[in-house]
RNA sequence: GCACCGGUCGGAUAGCGGCUAUUCCAGGUGACUGUAAAUCACCCGCCUUCGGGCAUCGUUGGUUCGAGUCCAACCCGGUGCA
């Protein structure tokens, strides 16, 4: 991996830049497409590339589970699995300490349990300050992750089988998996921890950093480890082969480092100050934010990575927080929400959000985006008629969703991913071009009044 | 005409004398940020100061402390026999 700048901002931390991979180069800044699972939901490959994205991210925990890191080997790594040419990553399967521990069950909409408050990737500031003074006690709560100094226990949500997940472990995994870059074991903490807690959780992420390094390198220079017990090679396996990253090339992949803190100054300095003394070849900034937190917390952190290093934003995505991001040196961004909100009838407009199935849409036959030019928006007819490049509508892209089409969930996330990752590809122009100020503020003037 | 069965929210249902009439669908409004998510929450008779208040099980009477539930008559629908 090789990580280029091309212009940085003029007043702020941001950049443009190229990131080389053996599968491909990135335009960074860019946006990640999420696949957790091998797959981007709803979508087939050329649609994930048509819709402009680069990159794209599994995640090692549900991998690990299903189908299994092994199977992923032999197939020839994440992208020859999926069938994606391009450059890939892995997440380490610390966000899932964070999904399957701390808030889990503790959704403000989903309540799936009782009791406990709203925990999740970014909260309300509201309920921070309600939250902190007496963290209520939930140490008998239901969770399917439980916390050691060591690793992290997970009780499988498939079929309930307990796994423990180490760094080292988390290495290996990753290494059998074969993205070009993988991600440090990490904790991601939840906000509503108090600061004794964010320490310990720190320690033990930078604990975990070091462990995952070393780990990372001894599995390249030893890519010929023998099989774990009982998976002997005999003669009816005759072709297996031992794991390359991703067949076809001999590069390793790239780690990337991840600092947490919290929404702690101190705590934030002392991560990236930690890490970047590390041999990492990038970093991730991980954590579950309030929103307000988000980019004081990404500048105290950036001001002190290594400049030449590319630093990824680890699960944001709104347009707002693209533009924070940017401004402050991030370089990389993933988040599910381009195919999840798709997938659930929310769909980006440039006046804001809009939810699909609300009954104004029902007869309204323009197009979800007015100039939009993703397929959903501007498909070119299919058999060639002369002059009708009519797109889909919205009223017909609602009737989908009210008839539960699967086509519904496709056409909105196409939508949606090349809606995000073209407001991405917009901004690094706008860096290029020095007018980045100038399009942030014209794009979010319009963005974010209510929409029509 | 006689006999039997049935009428519960827009549709379909549960209810066998006792707390707030159940559930599913349809409808409405939201939520979602390194994906336990094609998911979830709330609303869905009327009023409300969002605490709640008032109605309501085809209609009208009756029995009962208490009726969607039991009884009678009537109205509607279905089936069978004339």
């Amino acid at each position: 991996m090789h990580f280029k700048i091309e212009k940085k901002l003029k007043n702020g931390l941001g950049r443009a830049g190229i990131l080389q991979t053996s599968h491909g180069a990135i335009h960074t800044p860019a946006f990640v497409a999420v696949g957790t699972k091998a797959t981007v939901k709803s979508l087939n490959p050329e649609q994930v590339r048509d819709a402009g994205t680069e990159v794209v991210l599994g995640n090692t925990y549900h991998l690990y589970l299903q189908p299994g890191d092994e199977i992923v080997r032999d197939a020839g790594g994440i992208g020859k699995f999926m069938n994606w040419s391009g450059p890939t990553m892995t997440d380490s399967g610390g966000f899932l300490v964070f999904s399957l521990g701390a808030a889990y069950g503790k959704d403000p909409e989903r309540k799936r349990a009782s009791y406990g408050a709203g925990i999740s990737k970014v909260m309300k500031l509201v309920d921070i300050p309600l939250l902190i003074p007496d963290r209520f006690d939930d140490s008998d709560a239901p969770r399917l992750a439980k916390i050691c100094t060591d690793g992290v226990s997970f009780k499988s949500h498939l079929d309930g089988s307990i796994h423990y997940i180490t760094p080292e472990k988390s290495m290996q995994i990753q290494h059998n998996l074969g993205a070009d870059i993988i991600f440090a074991f990490d904790e991601c903490t939840s906000p509503t921890e108090d600061l004794r807690y964010q320490k310990e959780a720190l320690e033990r992420t930078h604990n975990w950093a070091k462990r995952s390094l070393e780990e990372h390198k001894r599995l390249i220079n030893s890519p010929l480890e023998e099989y774990p017990k009982g998976e002997v090679e005999n003669s009816s396996t005759p072709s297996r082969k031992r794991a390359t990253p991703q067949e076809g090339n001999n590069s390793s992949p790239a780690l990337f480092g991840i600092v947490q803190g919290g929404r702690e100054e101190s705590l934030r300095k002392a991560s990236a100050n930690f890490l970047k003394n590390l041999d990492f070849d990038g970093f991730g900034i991980g954590g579950s934010f309030a929103k307000e937190d988000m980019s004081t917390a990404v500048k105290w952190v950036n001001v002190i990575l290594p400049e030449e290093k590319p630093r990824h934003l680890l699960g944001i995505g709104e347009p707002e927080d693209l533009f924070m991001g940017i401004e402050n040196g991030v370089d990389l961004f993933d988040c599910v929400l381009p195919t999840r909100l798709g997938r659930n009838g929310t769909l980006y407009t440039k006046k804001g959000k809009i939810i699909i199935m609300n009954t104004k849409f029902r007869n309204d036959f323009g197009p979800l985006d007015d100039g939009c030019e993703c397929f959903t928006c501007k498909n070119p007819a299919p058999y060639g008629a002369e002059g009708s490049r009519s797109g889909f509508t919205r009223a017909y892209i609602a009737h989908l969703f009210h008839g539960k089409e699967m086509l519904a969930g496709t056409l909105a996330s196409i939508h949606n991913l090349y809606f995000i990752i073209n407001l991405v590809k917009k901004i690094r122009q706008s860096i290029l071009e020095d007018s980045f100020f100038e399009f942030k503020e014209e794009f979010l003037k319009g963005y974010l009044k209510s929409p029509e």
